[in-house]
RNA sequence: GGGCGCGUAGCUCAGCGGGAGAGCACUACCUUGACAUGGUAGGGGUCACAGGUUCGAUCCCUGUCGCGCCCA
């Protein structure tokens, strides 16, 4: 039995048990051994997160892929798990920890602030695995990963030693993104350039040899800076070599003001000469430019910051040689002031002895940390790089010759274009969560790599006991005691990058580095959906680290889905307050109808900009779906025994089969395409419009008549209908559909698992090799001649339904704009009628008295008097209403008919007496611009006539 | 500065060479036997603007204006 009312919430948290318990969407099932797999890996989503659109969307359409394909007989892996979010789980916990008010991470130490990571994963990790679940992924479950799991920490460190054994990853001392509130490098990804309202100091540099006296312009050059405070690092200040105003000063020297380092003015062209002074300051140590023009010109890189983005200059060997008496106390003034304070303190200096020129606000962009917020500091640090651009070429190569391929099309270009101007990849972190690196250093700094501690201890000892450092007794007892090389062999102490272990996801998951059977079947998989902005995150390394370890892409299609945005098409974000919560829809909605909306919305290459009101529409939608079934179930739909739709008598019934095999078709097509809201569309349309709207109301009749072979067949009929709709709109809302599948009827399996109606006659091998062996056209491939056909197609039934049901809508359509109430039966009469005509108005007699609020239907030769005059597919029928039709009304709109008809007359016209237009266009636009005419011009017959049967009656 | 994309009904969006579409909102009417989370009918758009290509442009090309995103 149905439930009168459709209730998402109850439906949805039992469906969800009833698939896991029943393993419905485990990969490898028994009966699917022999079926072609399908696989998807899920982008793992952060463990420390939670469902937001974003997620929604992309798992909603991954999600439609693997029903689909599950649906039809693939034997479907999806692949889901988690990453373990380094720096974003470090804070979480941390943060914790302090409103706990328990010890900080430091006081723990590093064993037992993992263990507390690792507790915190235990209690909320699963946090966004139970919110997947609650929108309807069908991922297998049981195989759920995480980029920390054992195994994949040992892909990590498999691919960190083979890829540092073969060059690719190094370490090397640069200029990298400093996060001064997380104490850690970033990648250039993980920095977010932010337009900020800042200002151009100008600054006096007195030219060395000149007294400075801030009057004479010749004593000093104008440096402009949006960094005061970096200038204690300066090195050199260099203007553009053809700078006519101040390319003499190049070759001699400044004195650095306040500091009293003697730097050389030098040529180079990053001076742009129309901007600011013309002259630049330079700190190789604290700007990614500087540090190129500082190499390029070889000059020392002073750092003058500590990690925590405070000065440090007492005891700052680089940055106190050279420098005059004095320096020292400058020096302990300024020491461990924080960089805004010290950018103050130093202008406010160099103000009051007559350094500072003038200050100007200037707009412009300064990078800040994603995760943190802060201000990204320039550092220079040692960290391990991946030569990113080496693993770039096959990757590249890969989508060049198509063995990757992105939907859309476009994304190919921002692929290429980050890709061939990619820059070494900081791969270090100085976080305690995540893998840590498996590279050791001995007590004169050297590096042993290996994939275990034993390993690399086993190396370094030998190393150090063939160098005579240790001797062999000494090194027999390090490798047998870690107690005593403790202090004599040192583990790097940073982690990964979060993204180095995600970039191995496509493998990693299934086994990898063992030779699992899940390799073998599922790698490599067939497509992958993600979000635009998680190209270059994600999408790319895996491709870089996938073509290395497997020698194989790592999926064939990626599918970059739109960014969801709020209804004005605002990015979401919690600062701005916009963020819609898709577990707030699907509590008030349903998750079917949310993602039935995403589907729905899901255009190529557009963003979604959700309202609500969108999400409100599709949970009606479902209310009207669960309310057809009620229908259905209340009028006895069953499909008898031996039930064969394709044997249907009733033209009706007949019509249904037509227009369910053509709903069926462009659903299928448009999910094998990627076009999401097209299949979305499609069924809709067909289960309100057709199927809700037409097809059960003209049933009506007949199951309230007698009982009989129609009704029985109809009755069967709106059950089969029921079964494929419930079929063709699962992927989109798995939920209802198979609630609904359950309870209206018993069933062999679960929907999940049922077949997918099929589109067309499957082609059989040996059809296949019959036209391989009978080529008739060489020219024409041979798959191409086999039949393009839907499974079933009657135009004659189309043609008389369709006809009742133009007759209908023109009947109800008129008596509205007559202003006749709904609860008067008009008479109708059909005038000429062929006899095809007779014949069906005869057949449905019954349904268009009903649903037009007819009380008869009769023929005649000609339009009575004083009636109003419609034309159905070209026939006239008439609705006599002497005395009820207002004459000025009917004229009226008789009147508009008739410039209708007579516009359309003259397009055509127009068109058909433009020589070039006949000579031009496509013959069918042609002849179908004349059949436009010819109807047109009988229209305006009929019009003209009614007019005068009006003239006559008034 | 470079790149990508977008301006279509009041709102959110499809369509993208041959007579402008959907959902929501709006108007009028209807408690008809699955559904008022419904039904029926309807109003509403020089498809941003200006050129060009074409027999024909909302659609292709160029430019302008406005908006968004990415990269530097």
């Amino acid at each position: 039995m149905i439930e009168k009312n459709y209730q998402p919430a109850d439906i949805e948290s039992r469906m969800s048990r009833v698939w896991e318990e029943s393993g419905a969407f485990k990969a490898g099932r028994p009966e699917r051994k022999g079926a072609a797999p399908f696989s998807i890996v899920i982008p793992p989503p952060n463990v420390t997160g939670s469902l937001h659109m974003g997620h929604a969307l992309n798992n909603t359409l991954q999600d439609v892929l693997c029903r689909f394909e599950r649906m039809r007989g693939r034997d479907v892996l999806w692949q889901p798990g988690t990453d373990h979010a380094g720096i974003a789980t470090q804070m979480v916990v941390e943060r914790q920890l302090m409103e706990r008010q328990e010890p900080g991470r430091r006081d723990l130490g590093r064993a037992k602030f993992l263990e507390r990571v690792w507790q915190w994963k235990a209690e909320s990790g699963d946090t966004i695995v139970n919110q997947l679940k609650r929108l309807g992924a069908s991922c297998d479950w049981s195989r759920e990963r995480f980029t920390m799991d054992e195994g994949l920490s040992r892909a990590v460190v498999k691919v960190f030693v083979e890829l540092h054994r073969e060059g690719l990853i190094y370490k090397d001392k640069r200029l990298v993104n400093w996060d001064p509130k997380l104490l850690t490098a970033i990648s250039d990804l993980e920095v977010e350039q932010v337009e900020v309202k800042g200002s151009l100091w100008h600054l006096r540099y007195p030219i060395e040899g000149k007294p400075f006296n801030p009057d004479d312009p010749a004593s000093f050059i104008v440096v402009a800076t949006t960094r005061p405070e970096t200038m204690l690092g300066d090195t050199a200040v260099a203007v553009h070599p053809e700078n006519e105003r101040l390319g003499h000063l190049i070759g001699q020297h400044v004195i650095l003001p306040l500091v009293g380092r003697r730097i050389p003015i030098i040529g180079d062209d990053y001076a742009d000469p129309e901007k600011g002074s013309g002259a630049v300051k330079i700190t190789p140590a604290h700007d990614f430019n500087d540090f190129e023009v500082g190499k390029r010109h070889g000059l020392p890189q002073i750092n003058v910051f500590d990690r925590e983005g405070c000065l440090n200059l007492v005891d700052n060997e680089d940055y106190l040689r050279g420098l005059p008496e004095g320096a020292q106390q400058f020096a302990e003034e300024l020491h461990q002031v924080e960089r805004f304070a010290a950018r103050k303190r130093i202008v406010e200096r160099l103000e009051s002895f007559g350094f500072l020129e003038k200050i100007e606000p200037n707009v412009h962009t300064v990078p800040h940390g994603d995760r943190s917020g802060v201000v990204i500091e320039p550092f220079l640090t040692d960290q391990w790089y991946v030569d990113a651009h080496t693993l770039a070429q096959p990757a590249i190569a890969a989508v060049r010759s198509g063995a990757t391929t992105f939907v859309p099309k476009n994304w190919e270009k921002t692929y290429y274009e980050w890709m061939e101007n990619i820059q070494p990849w900081c791969i270090s972190r100085q976080l305690w969560w995540g893998h840590q690196i498996p590279a050791w250093y001995g007590p004169d700094g050297k590096v042993f790599v290996a994939e275990t501690e034993e390993e690399a201890v086993g190396h370094a000892l030998g190393y150090y006991v063939e160098q005579e450092v240790i001797t062999e007794e000494q090194g027999r007892e390090m490798a047998e005691d870690p107690a005593k090389r403790e202090g004599f062999i040192v583990r790097d102490e940073d982690v990964l990058d979060t993204w180095f272990s995600s970039g191995l996801w496509a493998f990693s998951t299934l086994g990898w580095p063992d030779e699992t059977p899940e390799v073998q079947r599922y790698y490599p998989t067939n497509t992958l959906v993600t979000g635009f902005d998680i190209i270059f995150f994600w999408v790319a390394r895996m491709m870089m680290l996938s073509l290395h370890f497997m020698k194989e892409v790592p999926f064939s299609i990626v599918y970059i889905h739109a960014l969801v945005r709020d209804e004005k098409g605002a990015k979401m974000s919690k600062s701005k307050g916009n963020v819609i919560d898709p577990l707030n829809l699907i509590e008030k909605f349903g998750a079917d109808a949310l993602r039935f909306t995403l589907s729905a919305m899901a255009a190529q290459g557009r963003d979604i900009k959700l309202a609500e009101s969108r999400v409100d529409g599709y949970r009606s939608f479902a209310t009207k779906l669960w309310n057809s079934c009620r229908f259905a179930e209340m009028n006895g739909a069953a499909i008898p025994a031996g039930f064969a739709p394709k044997e249907a008598k009733e033209t009706l019934n007949r019509w249904i089969m037509h227009e369910t095999a053509l709903a069926t078709r462009e659903v299928t097509e448009a999910i094998e395409a990627y076009r999401f809201n097209d299949a979305a569309n499609a069924i809709y349309r067909f289960v309100w419009n057709v199927y809700c709207d037409w097809y059960v109301e003209l049933t009506k009749p007949l199951l309230m008549g007698e009982d009989g072979p129609a009704k029985t067949e109809t009755r069967g009929m709106i059950a089969w209908v029921r079964d494929e709709i419930l079929k063709l709109l699962h992927p989109f809302m798995p939920f209802i559909t198979e609630e609904l599948w359950s309870v209206t009827a018993r069933r062999d399996q679960m929907l999940v698992l049922t077949d997918w109606p099929l589109k067309a006659p499957s082609i059989s091998p040996e059809q296949i090799a019959m036209s391989l062996a009978t080529p008739t056209d060489p020219l024409i491939p041979p798959a191409l001649l086999v039949p393009e056909s839907v499974p079933f197609s009657d135009p004659a039934a189309e043609a008389e339904i369709g006809w009742l049901v133009d007759l209908l809508s023109t009947v109800r359509s008129v008596k509205a704009e007559m202003n006749i109430p709904p609860s008067t039966l008009t008479p109708l009469v059909l005038v000429g009628a062929s006899a095809e005509t007779k014949d069906r108005a005869q057949r449905w007699s019954d349904v268009a008295k009903r649903m037009a609020r007819l009380s008869e239907i009769s023929f005649a030769d000609t339009t009575p008097d004083g009636a109003v005059q419609l034309l159905v597919r070209g026939e006239a029928v008439a609705i006599p209403l002497k005395g009820v039709v207002d004459v000025a009304a009917e004229r009226t709109r008789l009147e508009k008919e008739l410039g209708k008809a007579d516009a359309d007359i003259k397009r055509a016209d127009a068109k058909l007496s433009n020589e070039k237009f006949v000579a031009n266009a496509k013959e069918e636009v042609v002849e179908e611009e004349k059949e436009k005419r010819e109807a047109a011009v009988a229209r305006r017959e009929k019009i003209l006539e009614a007019l005068e049967r009006l003239k006559k009656a008034s």
